[in-house]
DNA sequence: CCTTCTGCTTGCGGCGGCGCAAAGAGCGGG
DNA sequence: CCCGCTCTTTGCGCCGCCGCAAGCAGAAGG
């Protein structure tokens, strides 16, 4: 018989919250467990979407792909996040490709069965709504960001957002807890890698951030924070 | 007693397809019916969301303000479609200002009754579902066009979705049936007036566009997807 | 251990588009 | 009908950022 996962992993989903013991046993049993390790896609995007997913464990970088070949990440998914809904709830096509950026273990939902469970459960189409509305306010956000904002205050918008959602606390700040690249940057915040190595480079010398290889750590949050929301530059002296 | 609007208005809304009548008639018994001239605020970004509303008739522009008061067109709302319903399903603030564009007819549901609403008709949850996905991907696509693309190509884009969401035939070609300032247009793709001015004063000199005070015609819409789409330049010779 | 590959850095030149400024052009109100 | 307001046009200069190119460094793999 198939291994059927451990329905406390479902425990602390915003998708199924407010589910009792019953229901939630219901929605795991429909789940299909996937071991994805680092680089491997999930899905790709255009394709017709058999399954909806959720991590457990791990990372998941979304990417969207324009028709000459430029790509913008989309979201970064962690723990306990759905992904590839968005075609299930629309026209049935992943809009992006997905890819493990860290070893990672998610849960799949066929279609069939995550049409079958909403209608079971109204409380999670609710969830669902709820997280469609958060993600839509936030990409919102970024399209402001990213039609209204110079570049160095895009890329402290990013970091910062990566921090509240993988920033690991570390000797000497925090640190983005999967491997990052200047790229991966770049590609959130609608610029090139140069320019974000560049503006790296600056904050390091500042003492701001400390970053190499696919790796960040922020040592002052706050001066990205100031960065960000231009603040006074923060006289270093008095 | 208050004018109930007709339910018939409700046919056609996506927010309520597949509801029968007694489920119509019970939706519309909780609308309130609000006129709402041209140049009017319907709701100011960052209030606690009081109602959700429906377009019967008019045009409604969504604009979310940055900190700075950099504005940004989220996106304009026609005839059967819904608007400020967001906040209800997230964080009960608007995350942006709505205005009336032109003279306009509203609906709007109490937030209380609208969740009430989706409870009793899980349709309703479901359709909003389908119809926050579907912003949720268009809003992704501008993203990355304006993290991808130029000016022009960015600006040829706006003007098709916006022939798509409004456009009427008209001798000349097809017209955006309300008033279209050019910054409006720079507020929807992330540059400014004056480069949105230069950008349609070239195409009317092509014949592509014919454009005036707050209103823009297209001559030839092939032309502008040519431009979109970044096909060969289109000979206009053999 | 050496080779290769992938990711990062940095200099340099060019240019797309912004910002400013000033002038025209419809529109509406008195 | 004229005045004032808003929207639009267009020139000009500058600059932030891209694109190219070359070199470096650390990881991976034989």
């Amino acid at each position: 018989m198939p291994p059927s996962p451990d329905p406390a992993v479902l425990r602390g989903m915003p998708l199924f919250a407010g589910l009792d013991a019953d229901a939630l046993a219901e929605v795991v049993r429909h789940a299909r467990p996937r071991r994805v390790p680092k680089g491997t896609p999930i899905f790709s995007q255009g394709e017709t979407a058999a399954a909806g997913h959720a991590l457990i464990d791990g990372r998941v970088k979304i990417v969207q792909t324009g028709p000459d070949g430029q790509q913008v990440v989309m979201r970064f998914i962690g723990p306990g996040e759905m992904f590839g809904t968005l075609a299930i709830f629309t026209d049935g096509l992943y809009p992006a490709d997905a890819v493990a950026v860290s070893d990672s273990l998610a849960l799949s939902w066929p279609t069939a069965a995550m049409t079958v469970l909403m209608e079971r459960h109204p409380a999670i189409a609710m969830n669902a709504l709820t997280i469609v509305g958060d993600r839509l306010r936030e990409v919102q956000n970024r399209l402001r960001e990213v039609s209204t904002e110079r570049v160095e205050r895009r890329i402290a918008h990013a970091l910062i957002r990566l921090v509240r959602q993988a920033g690991r606390r570390v000797e000497a700040g925090v640190e983005i807890d999967f491997p990052l690249s200047r790229q991966d940057v770049a590609e959130m915040t609608g610029t090139t890698l140069h320019t974000v190595s560049r503006t790296l480079s600056a904050w390091e010398s500042q003492g701001i951030v400390e970053s190499g290889r696919q790796q960040v750590v922020i040592r002052k949050p706050h001066a990205l924070v100031a960065i960000a929301e231009d603040l006074p530059p923060l006289r270093p002296d008095r």
